[in-house]
DNA sequence: CGAGAAATTGAGTCAAATCAAAGACTGTGG
DNA sequence: CCACAGTCTTTGATTTGACTCAATTTCTCG
């Protein structure tokens, strides 16, 4: 896991990691035998709230996000999904979806069926490891959220999204010190519940205090200790840490 | 299910549903026998955050809060326990908690082992639904948490509250319009991102315009339509409303 | 009964929302 | 290839809901 590292994101090692980035990536190699694939369009949906639970998916390129509406119908974005990230986890209690994934970018998934699923829980020891693992570490994840939307300040919870998403990246391979936001100031402020003025307002102080650079899209951390002191809340992260060395990958994408 | 409602309860099934409370309660008939059951007092944990992952434990009697523990040693507390609720689900990832659980007052619970859960799983079609769907659950309300905190004001979010464990207790069998809080002001501040003082003058509020009645820990709902008037955020609603009127309760309490 | 904890209430302050407007970027059609 | 329309983003001015600080009051329990 760590030798896929690029070089560049060496320093990284030394900050505190942020969230539980430990989740089990579920491999191709095997579990997408036989399984569908599918590629979308930015603005696709995957699936809406109160559609049918076909199964669940492995997100294998782009990104996508998840959503829930309010009664008045407004909508709160409550994750952001990556390559290897595993979607629709929350059908499972009514055999409907309370969610909607929608794709950021042109991206490709991969189904494994609710009867697949059934199937392999029971004759696959790995596959219900991940599974249960997944969305175990889904629970974390949202305990941690919900903690940064309670209790950080605005300037707090875009420092540990930036913080979030640089470990997220560096974990797939990525560079971990410049990254392209797929997801725009509208869906940021919305996942962190503020206001798009306040995040574009952080990004720039951060900006003029050498933090990061920011170009459109394209979002550079300089300094990542000045970054990492605004963080408040890394719940997750000695799990995560201790974890994700001790323990040998389960199943990685690649 | 809806059998053991109390008759007090029925006006609760005009009110739109706030949460998805349709959870699966894992039944002690099957799966308590040989399980070891325990007590605790009120303060006392469960486990810790760090904790070895013993196993999943089913809430008998009592009452707990799960929280986690910010960098700077700050408590949050993410989700609190009635009985029936299934406790642990966050040590399947790391095969430690990432979160403590702290009970509220005398509380029994009985421990399913992770060998026990590792054998169930394969053998026990009923059981692995109920785990699946218990974290599933989990993840939903996790998801309408993150919202209410984010988007609700403050007035919105203690009514949420109140209604969300309004139906719970009707659900389990108990008044809709009259409980007990068991957990403290503090508590109840602490989970949903505000001031004590904050919470203190919204139960004022609502004590003067009669839409509740707090005495110490007692509660009482007189205007169960004003209160939800004030609530924005119901999602998992339908499915919630679909689910357990459609699917027969898979394994209950009692 | 008394000490400490929990809860309420009031007054003042501030972080972030809202309101407002300009500037930059994106994509489409001529 | 450029111009225009619409979206996205930034920046400034103002407002406000909720926090903090402070002072009682009420409750709990040894």
């Amino acid at each position: 896991m760590k030798s896929s590292y690029q070089s560049k994101n060496d320093h990284l090692s030394e900050s505190p990691i942020i969230g539980n980035h430990s989740a089990p990536k579920y491999n191709n190699n095997h579990s997408t035998r036989g399984h569908s694939h599918r590629i979308f369009q930015r603005r696709d949906n995957l699936f809406s709230a109160g559609d049918y639970f076909e199964g669940i998916y492995i997100l294998r390129s782009g990104s996508a996000k998840a959503f829930i509406t309010s009664r008045n119908g407004e909508e709160h974005i409550t994750k952001f999904f990556y390559p290897g990230d595993m979607l629709g986890l929350d059908g499972f209690d009514a055999n409907m979806h309370t969610q909607s994934v929608r794709f950021l970018e042109t991206s490709s998934v991969c189904l494994i069926t609710t009867s697949q699923v059934q199937r392999l829980m029971v004759t696959d020891q790995n596959f219900r490891a991940a599974i249960l693992q997944s969305m175990s570490h889904n629970l974390a994840c949202d305990s941690a959220m919900m903690m940064c939307l309670s209790t950080c300040s605005s300037e707090q919870k875009v420092a540990r999204f930036l913080m979030d998403l640089s470990i997220s990246f560096s974990e797939r391979g990525l560079s971990a010190g410049e990254f392209i936001l797929s997801m725009t100031r509208t869906d940021i402020a919305n996942y962190l519940g503020m206001a798009i003025e306040t995040v574009s307002r952080i990004f720039s102080s951060f900006q003029e205090r050498h933090i990061i650079a920011v170009q459109q899209r394209i979002l550079s951390i300089i300094d990542f200790a000045a970054l990492n002191a605004c963080v408040s809340i890394d719940v997750c992260a000695k799990t995560a840490a201790t974890n994700s060395s001790s323990k040998k990958p389960i199943l990685t994408m690649n």
